[in-house]
RNA sequence: GGGGGUAUAGCUCAGCUGGAUAGAGCACCGGCCUUCUAAGCCGACGGUCGUAGGUUCGAAUCCUACUACUCCCGCCA
């Protein structure tokens, strides 16, 4: 439509520089916005204004100008010139009904499109280490990241999704000698209790499990415990299948699905850590100082030079990160999207630098951040706070059974990314009914309602006889409708290129919000035969677009509420 | 002190990459169920878009400087 619409003008200006009224060298970018107010019609166009200065005229009268050269379409059944000097272009009846049309030839497929063109794009979200359940924060990143995977597949794009986790490092010890100490019968009153131990209730549920020698099947790993205390190494690997397994879980219940567990040792293992270092060191960018080998970050800008192997010999987290970047590369990803919480800002500059640094032909801003901001919970009016390590907890368990998945899912993922995010337990408890994520729903739900209705009633409906009657939606509220249904392939198309989930979420508000009020106004199941199918028509339409949306958002979309 | 983010109605938030008179939902007030699901609808109320400058035909949106809140600034991840 829009394209159309630029062609039109475009074929308008080359005739004024054909007349010379705008000079030769005219090459504008030529911009078609949907109209906000229904009285400036549908689409608009603001390029007289743009171009009032070079053409040396009144943008009024440039628009009149360029109306004036521009050829008749069928698209359009007038234009007109406002404000300051849009030009407005009103849409024919038959073309704002023939999204209808569309919706019904695509299905589930309506806003899609191929522009990813089969290219490779991973995104890697959640990524918690295995050392406690899953809380809130990265229910956000799993709400988020899924929703990415749904929208970049939905616009062509051939998405890997990916949990990366450490299995290795300082955290991990710290999380074996807490489960030892449990297993010891220590408590973290103890004096005794490790420095900095992850003091949570469930370390003590693994203990007991390790102890009974349980065995966990995760995701990808298998392990009976072998109910030693003393085998420190026995009870890490037990640790970290176990609240891996627990973390499946988590995410089972909230329906998001990985394709690949990348573990951090894998690194070490198969020597992509060594690899690294001695690309960076062959590079030049390394330098050995206080007895540490250092990357100089800062000639790829960052605020100071960051500690790659340290001291004692071991390496920071830093440096698995950069081998891990490479190894995404590697496979081939010419697009890496990696959600996480904005507590992990300072790695972006760093990440983005060791590989600049290894001196690949990795482009200078790969991999695309997206980074939420923190999620702060209430309940009772006050702050709960999240503290792995103190043992406070409220897990993103807890939350979907508490207010359910749709809900937490779209309270999670219906903002912006940036901005923080304050999630009131006892606003989704109480009054659940007034969660936007039911107003949708319920749309979805009447636009089946009515179909369960008019099959009571003995009517028939088939789309193909309903299509031939769309000219009789002609009431307002319903060219409303034909309006929002058209926008939503630009909603899709444009989520997925910035990122921006939430804007989906705003979208089927705003659709619902519509078709409440038409449904409210006006009867679909009327004895008038054409008014009734074009209606039902129009129903069916909202109720397929709801259902592909709340799908790119992981919600259900139930048909009976 | 350095860096990221945020600031829009009493509260929670949108605002289509710079457009025309800044929008929703809660909350509060007043209406609508013998009619396809009232988890709904209609109306009223509510704003110096943090402050001050700048860019231009035009700024909530872009730039600069302040202010407030928040996150990060480890040889933890």
């Amino acid at each position: 439509m829009k394209e159309q619409l630029t062609l039109l003008i475009q074929q308008a200006l080359d005739a004024l520089v054909a007349d010379a009224v705008l000079p030769a060298d005219t090459a504008p970018q030529i911009q078609i916005e949907r109209t906000r107010d229904k009285s400036h019609g549908d689409l608009a166009c603001n390029i007289a204004l743009a171009l009032a200065k070079t053409a040396r005229r009144k943008p009024r009268e440039l628009a009149e100008q360029i109306c004036a050269a521009m050829p008749a379409s069928p698209l359009v059944t007038r234009t007109e010139i406002a404000g300051p000097g849009f030009i407005n272009f009103f849409l024919s009846d038959d073309t704002a009904q023939s999204v209808i049309r569309r919706i019904f030839e695509q299905g589930t497929a309506f806003g899609t499109n191929d522009s990813g063109a089969g290219r490779k794009v991973q995104v890697e979200f959640v990524s918690a280490n295995p050392t406690g359940p899953l809380h809130v924060g990265h229910g956000r990143g799993a709400a988020v990241g899924d929703s990415l995977c749904r929208l970049l597949a939905a616009t062509g794009w051939d998405v890997a999704s990916e949990f990366y986790y450490n299995d290795a490092g300082a955290q991990i010890d710290n999380l074996a000698l807490s489960v030892q100490a449990r297993c010891k019968g220590l408590t973290p009153e103890d004096p005794a209790w490790p420095q900095d131990g992850y003091r949570g209730d469930y370390i003590a549920e693994l203990a007991q499990a390790y102890l009974r020698g349980d065995t966990v099947d995760a995701e990808d790993r298998h392990v009976t415990g072998s109910g030693d205390a003393d085998d420190l190494d026995d009870i890490r690997q037990f640790a970290v299948a176990y609240l891996r397994r627990e973390q499946d879980l988590d995410l089972k219940a909230f329906a998001v699905h990985f394709d690949e567990y990348f573990l951090e040792s894998s690194l070490y293992a198969d020597g992509a850590v060594e690899r690294t270092v001695a690309r960076l060191v062959e590079t030049g960018h390394c330098y050995e100082r206080d007895g540490a080998l250092w990357l100089r970050t800062t000639d790829y800008g960052d605020d100071k030079d960051r500690v790659m192997r340290k001291r004692e010999g071991g390496y920071t987290y830093f440096l698995p990160d950069v081998a891990y970047h490479l190894n995404k590369w590697q496979r081939g990803f010419e697009r890496v999207i990696n959600e996480q919480g904005a507590d992990h800002h300072s790695t972006v500059t760093r990440v983005r630098a060791g590989l600049q640094a290894l001196q690949q032909g990795i482009p200078e801003g790969w991999p695309d951040y997206v980074l939420h901001q923190m999620v702060t919970v209430m309940r009772d009016g006050e702050e709960v706070k999240l503290s792995k390590r103190a043992g406070s907890y409220l897990t993103l368990r807890d939350l979907i059974d508490e207010v359910g998945r749709d809900a937490t899912r779209f309270f999670l993922v219906a903002r912006a990314p940036n901005s923080q995010l304050t999630f009131d337990i006892d606003l989704a408890l109480s009054q659940s009914n007034e969660n936007p994520v039911y107003y949708i729903q319920y749309a979805h739900a009447r636009s089946c309602s009515v179909m369960r209705k008019l099959a009571e009633q003995g009517w028939d409906w088939q789309a193909q006889d309903a299509l031939q009657h769309l000219d009789q939606l002609q009431e307002e509220h319903e060219k409303t409708l034909l309006r929002e249904l058209d926008r939503y392939p630009e909603i899709v198309a444009n989520a997925a290129l910035n990122s921006e989930p939430h804007t989906v979420a705003t979208y089927l508000r705003e659709l619902a919000g519509a078709f409440h009020t038409w449904y409210n106004a006006h009867k679909m199941l009327v004895e008038d035969r054409p008014v009734r199918d074009a209606r039902i028509a129009l129903s069916q339409a909202v109720g397929q677009v709801i259902a592909n949306g709340l799908d790119l958002l992981g919600v259900s979309a139930p048909e009976v509420m």
